[in-house]
DNA sequence: CGGCGTTTTGAGCCAGCTCAACTGCTGTGG
DNA sequence: CCACAGCAGTTGAGCTGGCTCAAAACGCCG
């Protein structure tokens, strides 16, 4: 892989420069020797929505960084039922270490950009370097801590109070700005957002269309949200 | 703290030899001399069923190995919707490392025996040892699988499912006898079983006697659980 | 413009909730 | 040793939020 001389960055390789797993995600942690070590294994893929990038019950012969795009993790019922148990965005690490196969389906909810590092190299560096271990295992913990709020909205809230749930987590994730009013484009379908939230499709549209009638958010084109007032939207959260 | 020569055990304080944190916690991949200068500043405290060992948002000023008995962890809404997210039996560590206060309440569900770690001592103690991290980062990844799996029996499962998920969870962590029935204490009242399944204790009560009537179980003096077949209620799990 | 997948809307139903009464166990005081 | 208070659990009856089934509307692409 290219790399490049730099005041700032000297040996960095060219693509994680700009790459946001270098700044939050678990790139960060690692020295420019590693990382120019660590970069001729790794490769980026892109993916279409629906891409199944790991099986549930399968083993994996790679871990990867989201870089770009939103991926749904899923568990399913042997009668076809299904749960979303995480989404995770850039510049979020995917993939279950330490274990021969994952408990979950990773799928590409958008269109996503994977930077996917052969499960026998990452394990390698991690063993050799407990910096990044510490780093991936503040992820694991933050992830912990979502996965237990979750539990609260699936077990105790309301359909109203999902869907704000949903929406208030989407908008802090995909929208950056401290402003009061956030937009962006959802990244799951109506269906996606249901097996979330442990609704049926149905609900969640009717859930929709009374936010859009109490005049807290707007929808354009079925996926692109206003939120008007994001305090606003915290209250209707329970 | 007292210690004494063993062949097997030399130099390994005494209340260690017989934890079980000692064989399959954390405490399993610590040197002798390493558990002889931790013991120094752990203390083993009883605490009755009801306890709170650790309120939501507040700081902690110790971890701790549970030894005996179940802990639940739990978040609480404003108006007082409640959801347990989690219960750890011996010997799960408890406790957020790596933040100031913790994201639930931990509270005792029967009575427990802890071992108590000041806050200080065990993060110096992580520093020093990749491999105590090591472990833990384990133990976070276990307990995000089973929040992953319980987020599917709370947001895809029937009443009846729950509760049979339920016994299968409790039976599976509190008989480990490899026989096909079980039999147990149940570590929770119906209010905190209503809280863990996100129902009503009126609804746990109804499947209770249901399973009870389809000659799955028997209950004796409301708390004592007898499984006749593990496997013809695991089928009712969903 | 026509066809297909997604979303919305409507109508009726039912699983689980709410409210309420009752049972039974345990501990306490006469 | 019994009466009785208090709490946990059970059972019943009726209601309702979210589900199911069905159809219409919308948006997208050839």
């Amino acid at each position: 892989m290219d790399t490049r001389k730099d005041i700032h960055n000297s040996e960095v390789p060219v693509l994680c420069q700009s790459c946001e797993a270098r700044h939050n995600g678990m790139c960060g942690v690692l020295e420019p020797s590693e990382l120019v070590a660590l970069s001729k294994a790794t490769r980026v893929v892109k993916q279409p929505a629906g891409a199944e990038l790991a099986a549930e019950a399968e083993p994996v012969a790679s871990y990867a960084n989201v870089m770009r795009g939103v991926v749904k993790l899923t568990k399913t019922l042997e009668d076809g039922r299904q749960q979303i148990v995480g989404l995770q965005f850039a510049p979020d690490f995917l993939g279950r270490l330490f274990t021969q196969s994952s408990a979950v389906t990773a799928q590409a909810a958008s269109d996503v950009e994977l930077c996917r590092v052969p499960r026998a190299a990452l394990e390698r560096l991690i063993a050799e370097n407990p910096a990044l271990e510490h780093r991936l295992m503040q992820q694991t913990l933050r992830e912990l801590d979502e996965a237990r709020d979750w539990m609260v909205t699936l077990g105790r809230k309301t359909a109203a109070e999902k869907v704000a749930s949903f929406l208030y987590l989407i908008a802090t994730h995909l929208d950056p700005s401290k402003e009061e009013a956030r937009h962006f484009d959802l990244p799951l379908t109506r269906a996606d957002i249901a097996d979330f939230l442990g609704l049926t499709l149905e609900t969640v549209s009717r859930q929709l269309s009374k936010l859009r009638a109490d005049q807290v958010i707007a929808i354009a084109n079925n996926r692109h949200v206003d939120v008007f007032d994001m305090a606003r939207l915290k209250k209707r959260c329970g």
